[in-house]
DNA sequence: CCAAAAAGTTAGTCTAAACTAACTTTTGGC
DNA sequence: GCCAAAAGTTAGTTTAGACTAACTTTTTGG
């Protein structure tokens, strides 16, 4: 039986194509690194139809990348995991690079770095992280892979969940919504804020924070998007 | 005769696919812009068989993007020289940052450019010619068009050409090879280098040139890609 | 000026990745 | 513990862009 199509269990370093990339750092994130993924979601993060997720995602565990139970979703795999940070690292990278050293805002940074992680060489990323004095957090204040695949899994409280008195920092703002985010640079909210809760409505109501000597109210969704980290504890460096 | 598929002479606006803009890209180098390009030239710059570039250039002609007639080779319409130009420049743009913002050797900034090209948006272009002060040159040489479109077509003498005696300044190395230009790096032959025609060896013999006080002799290959400016025009600013 | 070479085209396949429609499996509420 | 809803899958199409093989048109050199 020679030369056979070759079952391709771990195919050898075939780069990934663009949409692979996109499944991959979609799993990442549904299951936090290690958790299972379900094929709706997967299909909602990327847009498509569910039945298309069906298709991939046995390709995927074909060339070894996912482990996959018809029926009970998805889980990365080594190499998978690998692969999803790889991609990771660009992405945020290439965020704090955008605005470190060109001077994007906030809220335009992600959907730039969401086509170019797939056109950028390593080389470049490494050049871009050495430029900007190899960042350990992203505009977002979200982790930064490292080269070798390790990634910061503190975890943080989101503000809806502060109890009336606490202050923390904010530590990262888990939304790449750019209105969300404009709306939060006006509050002053970003990642190294300082705040403090003064008040939380009942039913679900607004939350009362102040920041420096202003006071403001923020609605329940919105707060659970932004994360803080204790006052004394303080969060992954940025800037 | 409702909704039909609408026979698409001039589409609007759907952004240009990465095989597309490659195409036109090729057209464009070949035709000089205006000039004629051949089915089996085309398919020689992007390493196709022949009957694939038949295949996408009655596409392109279909959207309006090229003038084709069968067995005739194509040229660019107004529509796709502008795509052209504008893939041109942020390739172009994009080589310059590589070079003055990151560091990159000119033997690398080519392949970088091929993929980074098709992915950044017009704001990222900006920002990068802004941040490096709106060159006109990339780091080979080669004009950058305006955001407008316009070009300097100056076409400039190659080495392989001056007579002995002559004087001139480098402008422009026309050719990519990471080897050729890492040998012309070696030699101090980069644009901005002056360098007099010392003695030309007969049957397409190697040249001899002077560049600061050191002499060096380069075979006609090699020269031809060599653009010389004349000693007192001086060529479009580099740095 | 005409025949062989060169250039170009058509027809038919292939692949990745999407889709819709129809079917199957799992889950969760009563 | 059953059955409807939710979740997931299969089957069959579609699209862009590539390929090879076979054919046609143009060019060129004797």
């Amino acid at each position: 039986m020679p030369r056979s199509k070759a079952k391709a269990a771990v195919k050898k370093r075939e780069p990934l194509t663009e949409p692979v990339e996109d499944y991959l750092k979609a799993i990442y994130a549904i299951g936090k690194g290690s958790g299972p993924a379900a094929t709706n979601e997967i299909a909602q993060r990327l847009a498509l139809a569910p039945a298309s997720v069906s298709g991939m995602v046995r390709r995927l565990a074909d060339q070894g990348l996912l482990a996959y139970e018809r029926y009970h979703g998805v889980k990365l795999t080594d190499s998978g995991r690998r692969a999803a940070l790889r991609t990771l690292r660009r992405h945020r990278v290439i965020e704090a690079y955008l605005s470190r050293a060109l001077g994007y805002p906030w809220d335009r940074v992600h959907d730039e770095a969401e086509r170019l992680e797939h056109a950028a060489s390593d080389e470049l990323i490494d050049r871009m992280a050495a430029t900007i004095g190899e960042p350990i957090v992203d505009p977002h204040g979200a982790p930064i892979p490292t080269r070798e695949g390790a990634v910061d899994e503190t975890e943080y409280k989101s503000l809806a969940e502060l109890p009336i008195g606490a202050t923390g920092l904010v530590a990262r703002v888990a939304d790449e919504d750019p209105e969300m985010l404009r709306y939060l640079g006006e509050l002053s909210i970003r990642p190294g804020t300082r705040l403090t809760v003064k008040a939380r409505a009942p039913f679900d109501g607004p939350i009362t924070v102040t920041v420096g000597r202003q006071q403001i109210s923020i609605g329940p969704a919105l707060a659970a998007h932004v994360m803080i980290a204790p006052a004394r504890a303080r969060p992954r460096g940025y800037r």
